[in-house]
DNA sequence: ATGGTAGCGCTGCTA
């Protein structure tokens, strides 16, 4: 099995990107974030007529996430269920059980500056994200937690740690999140695989960023035992990256032995 | 060249 989460920053205007990444990938699951789209707007037909079923949770112009899957779409959910979410409104998670694996989709808050509350909001969604796996979830299941975690878990997850310095995305309550994630039992996927890539899958549209390498790491994917035993290979597709139109983002690809 | 680009949607917000 070949999973992938993509931040694809507008679905809409990333579907000459996406539709022929798609036809070309050889994916069975497609996670991607930000797709900036009502639910009556996801374009489900055309990902069915690829032979994709989906599950889109989205509001409107911002956030939104969704799950394209060729192993099935079994028991979906959104969001944080009863627990209160401080980002309440937000189309920030989205799960699905695909070709027997709980797939949780999520989008977390940016943070914009530290300090800020929105910092402060962040840091406390990345503990109701926590509570709800505790509450719904076990780490002896096959359960995927991907997606954009706007955190680079580690200083070589960034393309120059000086030049972060009063940064979100790599201040320590930030990474402790992830350490708490990594507790409840839950493996960096990318890391288990590949202990040397940089794996950069995020350069801002800014400043030739990408052209100039100032990427960073924060497309993550983390994983129960019963998946990290059976992963293969863990790549970023930079092509992705270049060319007309491309996400800021690039697609992380995982495989699994099936 | 005094912070750059992209998307949404129409003014400025979000990233």
């Amino acid at each position: 099995m070949r999973f992938t989460t993509w931040n694809v920053a507008s679905l809409k205007a990333r579907m000459p990107r996406v539709e022929p990444w798609l036809a070309a990938a050889d994916c069975d699951v497609l996670c991607v974030q930000e797709t900036k789209m009502t639910d009556e707007a996801f374009p489900a037909d055309a990902f069915a007529a690829m032979g994709y079923e989906s599950v889109h949770h989205g509001e409107g112009r911002w956030n939104g996430v969704a799950i394209l899957s060729r192993v099935g779409v079994e028991a979906t959910t959104h969001g944080f269920g009863g627990l209160e979410d401080p980002y309440e409104g937000d189309a920030r998670l989205v799960s699905a059980v695909c070709g027997g694996i709980r797939f949780i989709d999520v989008y977390v808050p940016n943070g914009r500056e530290v300090p800020s509350e929105f910092y402060d909001r962040k840091l406390v969604w990345f503990e109701r994200l926590a509570e709800y796996l505790d509450a719904n979830h076990s780490p002896d299941e096959p359960l995927v937690l991907l997606g954009d975690f706007n955190v680079a878990p580690e200083d070589r997850d960034v393309w120059d740690i000086t030049r972060f310095t009063l940064s979100t995305h790599v201040t320590g309550p930030e990474r402790d999140a992830l350490a708490t994630l990594r507790d409840w039992g839950l493996t960096d996927a990318f890391r288990a695989v590949d202990g040397e890539a940089d794996g950069f899958s995020f350069w801002d549209y800014r400043g030739g960023d990408f052209h100039q390498g100032r990427g960073m790491r924060i497309d993550l994917a983390y994983v129960t035992a019963p998946v990290a035993e059976r992963l293969t290979g863990a790549r970023v597709d930079r092509d992705a990256r270049k060319g007309e139109k491309p996400s800021d983002h690039a697609p992380v690809i995982f495989d699994l032995t099936d």
